[in-house]
DNA sequence: GACTCGTGGTT
DNA sequence: TAACCAAGAGT
């Protein structure tokens, strides 16, 4: 049975029987909750951030290489390096026909450098399965390398303009916050929160992919995780939070993810030598990057298993795809630990 | 479902 | 200033 909660304005019904498809379990609203997408779009059309990828002309394939990048990156970081990238790989195929080496190099210090494996190895997919043409097909995005429940409906939602709930972090934020009357949206409930985001939804295609974009907004500019806006909020009067006096999260706290001291720390040390170095280094070059050994080879060989890393039959350590020791025979890339 | 995976700005 | 946070995905 599916419960009004008090104070809850956006589950008001604004359509008399149920809707087509619409299912009545815990956890989607029911009706379409018009008065968001009315109150958010107008307020997107004026205050939408001028990001490149938002900028007319952006095909398919930049909205995907911007999700990637975005995947847990802020946007001011991802901006100048997602115009190199576009400038520089136009399209899948242009990616999919570089060196690894130079699209870790090219990644440069966004993080998480097996996103840009991962998107290579997409668009090289694209390209051959694909005819160069990023899909417009739920399932033909999932199947691509990196790849999530987010990225491929934001692919079609902002690179195709369709009808497509897209779940991150801020538009569960926004939710929990304007739709439940709860201070943050605690752990994912993966199906839950993907029902709750379709539910609010308007039915057309182009009103759908703008007011997913203004959601994000919204949450990234206004319905902050640490000092919400609440004063400049175009959807304040109909805010459920708002509404119960703006209550605290009660939910679980999540540890703080430490980083100073980690392998995360440790990878980041030898891979960044290793794009710094015009070629291969040698272990001792390694060694520099960090000082507890048993640490540091642990972490190079996850990068040799990550394929982010390679090792040469003289020893020497090089990004992947990057040329060996010149005229040396049997001096390629070694699967030898 | 809990962990892991980079990096740097903000509070 | 240490802690929090940032358009998630893969295992």
């Amino acid at each position: 049975m599916l419960r009004m909660r008090s104070g809850c304005p956006f589950l008001e019904r604004t359509r008399p029987g149920p809707l087509p498809g619409s299912r009545r379990r815990r956890g989607t609203l029911c009706g379409v909750p018009a008065a968001l997408p009315e109150l958010l779009v107008p307020w997107f059309d004026e205050h939408a951030r001028d990001l490149p990828w938002r900028r007319p002309g952006t095909t398919p394939w930049g909205v995907l290489v911007s999700e990637f990048m975005l995947q847990q990156t802020p946007v001011s970081r991802v901006a100048p390096i997602w115009v190199e990238w576009l400038r520089r790989w136009p399209r899948p195929s242009d990616l999919a026909s570089a060196g690894q080496a130079d699209v870790l190099r090219a990644w440069g210090k966004l993080g998480y450098p097996r996103r840009a494996l991962r998107l290579h190895a997409a668009a090289t997919a694209i390209a051959e399965v694909h005819a160069d043409r990023v899909p417009d097909d739920l399932d033909a995005l999932l199947a691509l390398p990196g790849v999530g429940p987010y990225t491929a409906r934001a692919v079609l939602a902002f690179g195709y303009r369709r009808r497509a709930a897209v779940v991150d972090t801020n538009i569960r934020r926004v939710i929990a916050r304007a739709v439940h009357g709860a201070g943050d949206a605690g752990p994912a409930r993966t199906a839950a929160d993907l029902a709750d985001a379709d539910a609010l939804l308007p039915a057309d295609d182009p009103t759908a992919a703008r007011f997913s974009a203004a959601l994000m907004e919204l949450g990234a500019c206004v319905c902050t995780a640490r000092r919400p806006r609440c004063a400049t909020c175009p959807v304040r009067q109909r805010c459920a939070w708002q509404a119960a006096g703006r209550p605290a999260y009660t939910g679980p706290v999540k540890p703080a993810q430490r980083f100073t001291g980690t392998d995360r720390q440790v990878r980041g040390r030898l891979l960044d030598v290793l794009r710094d170095a015009p070629g291969p280094v040698t272990r001792a070059a390694l060694d520099a990057a960090w000082h507890d050994a048993g640490q540091r080879d642990r972490c190079v060989l996850s990068l040799l298993d990550d394929r982010l890393v390679e090792q040469f039959a003289d020893g020497r350590f090089a990004l992947p795809g990057e040329s060996g020791p010149s005229g040396a025979a049997g001096s390629g890339p070694s699967d030898r630990p």
